[in-house]
DNA sequence: TTGAAAGCGATACCAG
DNA sequence: CTGGTATCGCTTTCAA
């Protein structure tokens, strides 16, 4: 692989003008350009990124820690972020924390080492007081779905609480008075709010919360099926089903099926999130929009704006669900 | 950030030493090791990882090029490839190709820029040449799901030829005779070859394929819609349906339920991957096992193995798939 | 076992 | 506008 230095020579300039007309920083003479980019040609020459990243202190990388790199929604997130930055000519490191602290930890260490210029996190399971440690090393980095106080300039969220209630709020608009819940790891932040917002809604009602109609499940699709089942061995019964997300709309709208019972008819069902394959179930799923490729989006512009400089308005913080109405209502 | 001088200078050894230290490459008396790792834990010292790339010609990374990162099919692929290498210290850079040529092929070289050790492609539109070049280049890169003959050693793919067979076999001897397929893009080397093994299933069970039951789509779910309603209007009728992916099936079963037809009584439908969400439809998608996860691992290891000279003894390149019977059919 | 010193391939400041 | 040169942080001979 050629060098800068060698295609200096062979354009018989300095090694600096090559290094000038490569990121066209100053001003380069026109025939002197032309001769520096035969060269390059000549040579199939590509600047190697690490030495560059030596040199500048910049590694053009941003490092982006998910907790699954499967899933729908994850992949829509990653999908959309790899985009906008590969645009900008930088590109993405992934590493995967599976929700668990030590692994998110090490993901972060992991990338800082890698030099990136910049952390996107999804994290659930740190505290908020690592994190605003982190931020205190001057590493710049946005957190997604998640609201620490203390660094909330860096936070990008939906509003979860919102979301729940739009959720409950629509069943008992329906006429729904026996909603069961269930909930994702309560842990978890996300989770927490969901449920608060679907508590809201109850009181907002002038209901009262059945606490044998709540099941905390995992945000799996199995947790989905188990909850569903649990609700109904040992529950009061109930004609609606809120779930705080779509995969565990989906084993509970599988158990459903299995038990027998007709949706929305018998038993209305609603998600959370709206991924992808939110719709193969059948009946498809009402749920919440996740609006996942524009917080992607939104979580590289503010690194695009903060840590490249790059002319960018309207940062927006905080996102809106939306209620997504199909079939299973 | 502390450099490897401050922690010579601490420790009262020489630079070289601590680099001895960190990479434990040859022995180092007990004692200094443990006046260099204080030094580093007192220093809060991590080694750049650009710095050990350039002199050591080696960057710890792999670059990745699927066709898209959402999708489930890639996310557990990633997902797998990634956790591979975390394990083993090297880490992915990830890029998206949109199976279109020119984004594949600036992908490749996008990642090469940045150094990587090794690439692990899933790329579909660039042509045979193009790899087999890049092959001569002394890159060294794996080649997921496609055969080229003359990097025939850097393959590791399934047998879609077979898998195309089992699907088409499988309603044959549930006695379907009128099979209708819909088929992805056929400039998709898997595509084609699934769709061969429906073939050759006819003409074992002497039948002669009717065109009028043949769809192109595009692998999404839309293709499967579509090729549904096409075939329903246009074709003779058909009592099942092979589709060669899932999200085209279960396009096509959402579009049966809308034609009011009961799933598999009067169509009986088979998918292929047997993606995550394969079961969301409804009756679950009977369907071809594609064995992604293990294909991300063999990839992983096939780099680790030859480019980090890793013992690892199988390399397996050929997986078979496998059918799943579940309630379509 | 350890140290000294020569790179790795760029960037960027300082002159001219 | 262009050239010279120190520098980035670490690996890797070569000697000692």
């Amino acid at each position: 692989m050629a060098t800068i230095y060698q295609v200096s020579e062979l354009a018989g300039v300095s090694l600096a003008t090559v290094s000038r007309v490569i990121n066209n920083t100053v001003p380069v003479r026109e025939a002197t350009r032309i001769k520096v980019e035969a060269a390059m040609k000549e040579l199939g020459y590509r600047p190697n990124s690490v030495a560059q990243s030596l040199a500048s202190n910049r590694s053009n990388s941003i490092g982006i820690v998910v907790s699954e790199l499967g899933g729908p929604f994850y992949g829509e997130l990653l999908s959309r972020i790899e985009n906008e930055f590969r645009a900008a000519g930088k590109h993405v490191i992934i590493a995967a924390g599976h929700s668990n602290a030590d692994l998110e930890r090490d993901s972060i260490e992991f990338l800082r080492g890698r030099n990136c210029d910049a952390l996107i996190l999804h994290v659930e399971a740190v505290d908020d007081k690592y994190l605003t440690e982190l931020a205190a090393t001057g590493l710049p980095f946005v957190l997604i779905n998640r609201m620490v106080e203390t660094i909330e300039d860096r936070c990008i969220t939906l509003d979860n609480d919102r979301g729940g209630y739009l959720a409950t709020e629509y069943m008992l608009k329906l006429g729904h008075r026996d909603i069961a819940y269930i909930s994702g790891p309560l842990w978890k932040h996300d989770a927490q709010e969901r449920y608060n917002g679907h508590q809201s809604a109850l009181t907002k009602f002038g209901l009262s919360e059945n606490k044998a109609l709540f099941y905390e499940g995992d945000f799996q699709e199995t947790g989905g099926v188990n909850g569903f089942n649990h609700l109904r061995d040992h529950g009061y019964s109930f004609t609606a089903l809120v779930c705080a997300n779509d995969e565990m709309a989906s084993g509970a709208i599988t158990a459903a099926h299995e038990a027998g019972l007709r949706i929305p008819e018998e038993i209305a069902v609603i998600g959370f999130d709206n991924i992808n394959f939110s719709h193969y179930t059948y009946p498809k799923l009402t749920t919440i929009d996740y609006p996942v490729a524009e917080i992607g989006q939104m979580a590289a512009r503010w690194v695009l704006k903060r840590v490249y400089q790059r002319p960018i308005d309207d940062l927006k913080a905080v996102f809106m669900p939306k209620l997504i109405v199909r079939d299973s209502t």
